[in-house]
DNA sequence: CGTTCTCTTGAGATCCCTCAACACCTGTGG
DNA sequence: CCACAGGTGTTGAGGGATCTCAAGAGAACG
């Protein structure tokens, strides 16, 4: 992210600037501090549901969300995992489009929707640093749409797994060493694949010695650059 | 579309106010109209590429546009159809996240990337239109996502026809009489699919009597309710 | 030390893909 | 007018990746 944001042209103002998410908390707006309000959820609590009205927008402080859509019959899709610095629940037209779950002990700050119409006439910025969240966000879901659409399973869970490291790295930790937050069934149902497949796959990069599994949720990742090759699809 | 737009709190200005897409044409700004240009493209040419710097964002008034982006084997993701209403290419941060073909002859309105910046700043309702057409889009994306993932090929082709037929509807035209702008590998470029799977899945709806081909673009729902049903996986 | 949830592993079934042939359409040029 | 070529769509046969069903092993928790 940081990558990015110093390419951006002229000033480029984060969402945190006025969430008080980073370390440079500037709080603009006198009254936005009063009016945003930190909550903590607990594991496999809801923040919203899908087709409820949205009344606030949530800034991930800590802890990890699945946004996931259902079908009618129980089917469903995790449409993203969000981390930390992750802007949660901006469905506008008015109504939330996907249902979003802590999958663990989770803190949010809450920002009221109307806040988000009155600080984007008044604040400069405003407008351009939410559309650039909307914008990764899109850009997110579209790389994950060819994940679904085109990827083998074998490519799905490396890319995952890759995709976590990088996060890692990015954040300033170990990238080989993974703490899944997650359970195989939500893997699963990120990746549109079954429990038995992703753990049939965790099992094939384990026996071919690319990564290690001291529990199913934490993962050593030994081979780096093998891992890379099978989720490019390098792989024989 | 409608159906949403007057849901929306307050004033929910549109964003073809400012660029005349819309009948109601405002051009609020003086010098819009001279800094945004009308273009014309041939099928098969390219409004951009992914990765390529984004100079320009485009409101596509006639013809479809595909939007895909690639694999290094050259396998293929379509993430989406764009129709006359549509923007096209608002791809921030900086670099097109995919690649954008024209299927037909298409005409866009170009509109310089900095106008964007500008408008932004200085028009009051700019900033939420443009919010709402990045939502909108990632509902869609959404949608599509649970498609990709969790979805059969039936359920996907009567999907894909479904959704066309109730765009037609829309815009006042016949929902069951569907001209599709998009070769059999197209679609299954966007349902996730093969060609070969595709068309037996047309031929499965065609022996069925729920729709009747009367050349390979040109279809006719017979059967609406059975078409949603198989949509929705109320299929034995 | 059961109970429950989760994960793994196996065997078989199935949906979709791959490979291949052929049909259709359109335009071109003999 | 026909032959031909290239792009596109359809259909068939067979194979394979993933799913389904089922059993058992581990881990978490009271």
């Amino acid at each position: 992210m940081p990558a990015i944001a110093h390419e951006l042209p002229h000033h480029a103002p984060d969402i945190t600037d006025w969430f008080g998410g980073g370390p440079d908390e500037r709080l603009r707006l006198g009254n936005t501090n009063s009016i945003t309000t930190e909550r903590t959820v607990d594991a496999h609590e809801h923040l919203y549901l899908e087709g409820q009205r949205q009344t606030h927008v949530y800034l991930l402080l800590e802890g990890v969300v699945g946004r996931y859509k259902l079908l009618p019959d129980g089917r469903r899709q995790i449409v993203s995992f969000s981390y930390p610095g992750d802007m949660i629940g901006l469905d506008c037209p008015e109504r939330h489009v996907d249902s979003a779950e802590a999958l663990d002990r989770v803190r949010v700050r809450t920002i009221p929707f109307n806040a988000i119409d009155r600080l984007m006439t008044t604040e400069p910025g405003f407008g351009q640093a939410l559309l650039r969240v909307a914008a990764a966000e899109l850009a997110d879901s579209r790389e994950q749409m060819i994940t679904l659409g085109r990827k083998s399973a074998s490519e799905k869970l490396a890319g995952f797994l890759v995709r976590i490291a990088n996060r890692n790295a990015s954040i300033g930790e170990d990238p080989d060493t993974i703490t899944l937050p997650m359970k195989r069934s939500e893997i699963a149902d990120f990746l549109g694949l079954t429990i038995e497949t992703v753990s049939r796959q965790f099992t094939r990069l384990r026996t071919a010695r690319i990564i290690h599994l001291s529990s199913s949720t934490h993962v050593q990742v030994l081979d780096a650059d093998r891992l890379q090759a099978i989720a490019d699809g390098d792989d024989a």
